[in-house]
DNA sequence: GCCGTTTTCGGCCCGACTGTTTTCAGTCG
């Protein structure tokens, strides 16, 4: 778990812990605000907290600031140790599931004394929560599936899983006859890295018959919700999806409000209020009069800015840029003009390079960079100088042949030895056209070494790219302890470019990061890792994070020609 | 607890849906 993740999590138990206690339920919306900026923060909390710039963080005061202090300091609150001792719940895993909320969770324990997940499902296999005030068989029935659904452990889906099981279920309504728009929104339309569930907005002339066909989809497990307006259904697999019926001129006003993020939602609604106008997912209102609400820039343009793009509407400064006309122009999947990281059959790629090479010049690619692993990398049958001597001849003779128009580029994904040394010789890497050096082995080191590590790798005049430069698999394994900064630091001397792995498992460096890449000057490789035919298509998946990392075309390496692009890689 | 180009006090997004109610509370997004 990162930093960032615990502080949030320290601040989300206080909040409960607050409200199960009885306390102001602002208080701990208050948290739970603390909890979002903190979520989506996108840069190491500790490096804020250095900067004592912690209360510059929309919605964290000066005692959320001085819990987050004393929690990085000593490992500790003091609040929220009293807090636990006087509630002894474990709200967080209570919280966790689908139907439990602070006041069920406060209910439960006042008059059952239920302090965990265990002795709720107790409670409810015995029937012991129907009954009590507000609560009935449905519920209690619900709260069981509820359990069930956190046990699987599937809350969350990484977003290509999301988009293909969306499109397919976009596929089946589209078959309806009558309807107008269909749009899937909400954080798969931002592009976030991981789903909770999928929103789909839809404009038809048969609402009744749009959503009787929809939870009767053959994937539905449960049905949770069925009205006119919004059915919910969670699938086999247990993926959440919302769906929900839209008239023609509101639909821009409801796909912006569907869209969210809460926090963009929550300024933009602050900023009609200050113009004497109301925001709702009907549209934008003087009085009664509605002045926007047909199409998103609609709504955009009566507040005074430009159109937000979804991906970056996080309430993490775009309402400002978009006020003053300073958005980025944001890059696009047609801007790229090769890719430069691909595998072959010669380390642990499965096709042959002929294979690849046919499959990315579909894609229109002006340049193509085969960059197999290296010798220390065993379990991929890495390539040894000798190896790749000959690999490097082969692609001569290939571009040779005429068969492929775009260029081949030669290169490897050079590994990262313990103590920052490359497992290949000098020599050899003189001769590359692009070199790659990425970290696979000893993951866990301590930050201080990896961070050393991983300088003087790209220190090595012959290296051109820091491949996933943290290591991480997104809901497999955390980032490796390592001081970016420090890193970026290093690579800007060294003319040394950051990689965008768009592998969707991978997307490393994240949005964030690539941020704070571009602040200190650093160029991006967005490149796709590919090790079959099949994975080249996930530039799409790259492009994303770009986006959210506010990435245009010009901060791009591989947008560039050929020659523009070799240069900008020169020492 | 946080926040402020009406405010340092008094608000805090708000509507749909469900379940348990008979007018509303809790959850969710």
């Amino acid at each position: 778990m990162t930093k960032n993740a615990e502080v949030a999590n320290i601040l989300k138990e206080i909040g409960l812990l607050l409200q199960v206690e009885g306390k102001d339920k602002f208080k701990f919306l208050a948290y739970l605000r603390g909890v979002r900026s903190i979520t989506s923060l996108g840069e190491d909390i500790t490096s804020v907290a250095d900067r004592g710039e912690l209360t510059k963080i929309q919605g964290i005061g000066k005692g959320l600031a001085d819990a987050i202090t004393s929690y990085l300091e000593t490992g500790e609150v003091e609040l929220l140790t009293e807090l636990r001792t006087r509630v002894p719940v474990k709200v967080m895993e209570l919280e966790a599931i689908p139907g439990v909320g602070p006041k069920t969770i406060q209910l439960v324990y006042e008059k059952l004394g239920i302090t965990d997940l265990e002795g709720l499902e107790r409670a409810a296999l015995e029937g012991k929560l129907s009954g009590l005030p507000g609560l009935g068989q449905k519920t209690e029935e619900q709260i069981l599936s509820g359990i069930g659904i956190v046990k699987s452990g599937l809350d969350r889906t990484i977003l290509a899983e999301a988009l293909s099981i969306a499109a397919k279920i976009e596929g089946e309504l589209r078959t309806i006859p009558g309807i107008h728009q269909l749009v899937i929104a909400g954080s798969a339309r931002r592009r976030r890295e991981t789903i909770g569930d999928i929103d789909i907005l839809v404009d038809a002339s048969d609402s009744k018959l749009v959503m009787d066909t929809f939870v009767e989809y053959r994937d539905v497990s449960t049905i949770t919700a069925h009205g006119d307006t919004k059915s919910s259904v969670r699938l086999i697999g247990g993926l959440q999806i919302d769906l929900r019926i839209l008239p023609a001129d509101s639909f821009g006003a409801g796909l912006q409000y569907f869209t969210g993020s809460v926090d963009h939602n929550v300024r933009l609604r602050s900023i009609a209020k200050k113009k004497g106008l109301t925001l709702n997912e009907y549209g934008l209102f003087k009085g009664e009069e509605k002045v926007a609400g047909e199409d998103e820039e609609g709504i955009y343009k009566a507040l005074g800015m430009t159109m937000i793009e979804p991906e970056l509407r996080e309430d993490k400064g775009e309402i400002e840029a978009a006020q003053t006309g300073e958005l980025p122009s944001l890059i696009t999947v047609d801007d790229i003009r090769g890719d430069l990281h691909s595998h072959t059959d010669q380390s642990d790629g499965r096709n042959t390079i002929e294979e690849m090479l046919d499959a990315a010049e579909t894609k229109g690619y002006e340049y193509y960079c085969v960059s197999d692993h290296t010798q220390s990398l065993t379990i991929a049958n890495g390539l040894d100088e000798g190896r790749l001597l000959k690999r490097i001849e082969e692609i001569d003779e290939l571009n040779a042949s005429g068969r492929w128009k775009m260029k081949i580029l030669k290169g490897a994904e050079v590994d990262i030895l313990g103590q920052g040394a490359l497992d290949i010789e000098d020599d050899v890497l003189s001769q590359l056209d692009v070199v790659t050096v990425s970290v696979h082995s000893r993951m866990k080191e301590e930050k201080k070494i990896m961070t050393e590590r991983v300088c003087h790798a790209i220190e090595n005049k012959h290296v051109h790219v820091l491949g996933h430069p943290t290591g991480r698999l997104i809901l497999k394994r955390p980032e490796f302890e390592i001081d970016l900064e420090a890193v970026f630091e290093t690579a800007a001397k060294n003319n040394v470019v950051m990689e965008l792995n768009a592998h969707p498992k991978r997307l490393d460096l994240n949005a964030g990061n690539l941020r704070a890449a571009k602040r200190v000057g650093l160029k991006i490789a967005i490149n796709t890792d590919a090790h079959v035919i099949s994975e080249l298509d996930n530039m799409q998946y790259g492009i994303f994070e770009a986006r959210r990392g506010w990435v245009t075309k010009e901060d791009v390496i591989n947008t560039f020609p050929l020659k523009k692009m070799l240069g900008l890689l020169k020492k």
